[in-house]
RNA sequence: UGAGGGAUCGUCUAGCGGCAGGACGACGGGUUCUGGCCCCGUUAACCUAGGUUCGAAUCCUAGUCCCUCAGCCA
């Protein structure tokens, strides 16, 4: 990419990159597209990605969020093999680069509170001020930064801060803060430390540590660069990595800052961070989302320098591309409707043969049994058919996937609410298998399973998490969760699926035919009562004939 | 308003002075024992205005719009 110029000598052809990530929430798609890149690029150009922890803010990180860190990069199918850093085992050597700013006269305590120091910042348009203790010696300096570390201060009394330039147009340069006290437990270093430095210190300093050669980060830190090279460029430091923004990534109908993320978990909207509703990678992991079709959608979303939102239809589209060539298919009814073949022998069962996988024939066939009474999916019949709707109805006649042709005689209903409750069919015994030996044709194919033999199953239908293509665009007086779709999950206690999955395992991810991608919930779904997720709906055309004419 | 960035089909993205291409979406068709997959087709873009040039999305000038920054977060 941006790198081949680069490798014109540079580094003397080295390429070694890193993930940042800071401890404080789980790893979102957003992420994802920065870990494909990162590791991406080093594979490309025979180089190294390191993980690094930039863990400098004691009182937002936990081990919880380190450890689904890791296993989500290597879900993802990253190895960062033994290269695995924490910003927080740089502390001392950070420390000692500290002293050698303040020893060049280049960093200096300051003592004014944090409100006095927004104040003396200026603003945008007018030039800050010095600070009155800008002035102060090296020795001083020197002196209150080592009681600083020994905690003989209160949380704000002091700061470190770099003296740059009161008056620059950037405001990152105007002497900023390099260190802070916070009398806070570090979840790895403890209560050895009280003053923690910030990410600008940290971050530069990490990556010439780690002889990074290209650090990528978002947009947001274009500003940042200048700071980034500033400390280089004032410490004696061996490696001075180039620091290259890219656009972070916006999806639609989703949020993907971790503020945001965090807030939905807090409030309960969602039940936690693997929700199969949320972006983050976990939630993608347990809604179905194989690791591939994530690579492969960061391959597609491409990188730039302009901010976009990208359609999450595109993703959609990367998991059924995936999974139509993987997915084992099978039946399962969601909303039973009872069929009985009144023609049928009413002991008679038959194992009738069906294709696992039309685009992998090596999976083979398996039988599914037929029985006289079977369940149908309610959507498949409709009593007063409008134009378009090929399927089941009264005197009609279709196909059974892989059983018979089956022909609607009669519909039984309840007599106080008119609902359908199951339907009367006969079926010709020369369709055995799903084709008719007279040629004749039938224009739709419905999936079925035995009503004996299925197997009960709880299934949750997922959906949009937000009704708004941008849920970050918000009316005056409302708040993102305002847009929250209400539908965003239904689950259907009352499923039948077709025996051949008695026994599944979590995880496992199937295509229940022209229905969708569902997956068996690693959480709640038992061997007695499997639940299913779904991953994905299939493409449906006649769901977008049937939107395209609302009645 | 200061500084730093950015603008190409509806969306994402290629292009590096020489026919604006691909993917997703949408729409239409073919095929089909999944209204799936697959195949074919249609739709549709260079922010604006000048300039340089035989030739500009690309170079120059001037504008417009959008994003980021005033944490002791990252």
């Amino acid at each position: 990419m941006i790198d081949e110029d680069l490798k014109a000598g540079k580094n003397d052809g080295r390429v070694h990159t890193r993930f940042p990530p800071e401890p404080n929430g789980y790893l979102h798609i957003g992420h994802a597209k920065s870990i494909c890149l990162n590791f991406g690029i080093a594979a490309d150009y025979n180089g190294m990605c390191n993980l690094r922890f930039d863990d400098t803010d004691p009182s937002k990180e936990e081990v919880e969020y380190v450890d689904s860190i890791k296993q989500n990069v290597r879900w993802l199918g990253f190895d960062w093999a033994d290269r695995e850093y924490y910003a927080s085992d740089y502390f001392e050597q950070l420390y000692a680069y500290a002293v050698q700013l303040i020893k060049a006269g280049k960093a200096y305590v300051d003592s004014l509170s944090a409100k006095e120091i927004r104040q003396y910042r200026g603003t945008l348009t007018e030039p800050g001020r010095n600070s009155p203790y800008r002035d102060r010696s090296v020795a001083e300096n020197l002196n209150l930064f080592e009681r600083m570390r020994a905690g003989e201060f209160a949380d704000g009394e002091h700061v470190l801060r770099a003296k740059i330039d009161m008056a620059s147009p950037n405001i990152v340069l105007r002497d900023p803060t390099l260190y802070r006290i916070k009398k806070v437990a570090h979840y790895r270093t403890g209560a050895r430390w009280c003053i923690y430095p910030m990410y600008d210190f940290t971050h530069c300093l990490s990556d010439s540590i780690e002889r990074i050669t290209h650090s990528l980060c978002t947009l947001e830190f274009e500003i940042n660069r200048a700071l980034y090279d500033w400390v280089l460029d004032n410490l004696e430091v061996e490696c001075h990595p180039q620091q290259i923004e890219f656009a972070r990534l916006n999806l639609s109908h989703t949020v993907l800052s971790k503020r945001k993320l965090i807030q939905l978990v807090e409030k309960g909207h969602v039940k936690g961070w693997n929700d199969p509703r949320m972006p983050t990678i976990s939630g993608l992991q347990r809604r179905g989302y194989t690791p591939e079709s994530i690579r492969n959608f960061c391959e597609r979303i491409g990188v730039a320098k302009a901010d976009s939102m990208v359609d999450i239809a595109l993703l959609e589209y990367c998991i059924r591309e995936d999974l139509n060539l993987r997915a084992p298919r099978v039946m399962g009814v969601l909303r039973p409707l009872r069929v009985v073949i009144d023609n049928y022998p009413p002991d008679q069962v038959e194992e009738l043969e069906a294709i696992n996988n039309p685009e992998d024939p090596s999976t083979g066939t398996r039988k599914v049994p037929f029985s006289r009474e079977l369940y149908i999916e309610k959507d498949d019949f409709m009593e007063d058919p409008p134009k378009k709707f090929f399927r089941l109805a009264p005197g009609r006649e279709v196909r059974l996937r892989y059983a018979y042709f089956i022909k609607c005689v009669k519909v039984v209903k309840d007599p106080q609410s008119g609902e359908v409750t199951a339907l009367h069919c006969t079926y010709d015994p020369a369709t055995r298998g799903g084709s008719a030996p007279d040629g004749r044709k039938v224009k739709a194919t419905l999936h079925w399973v035995s009503a004996p033999h299925a197997l009960a199953a709880e299934v949750r239908l997922y959906d949009h998490l937000f009704i708004k293509e941008n849920p970050n665009e918000v009316e005056e007086g409302r708040d993102f969760t305002h847009y929250l779709n209400p539908h965003s999950l239904e689950i259907l206690k009352d499923c039948r699926v077709e025996p051949s999955l008695a026994g599944t395992a979590p995880g496992r991810r199937y295509q229940f035919e022209r229905l969708g991608y569902f997956c068996v919930d690693a959480v709640d779904s038992f061997p007695a009562k499997p639940v299913f997720n779904r991953t994905v709906t299939l493409r449906d055309t006649w769901a977008k004939i049937q939107k395209a004419r609302p009645k």
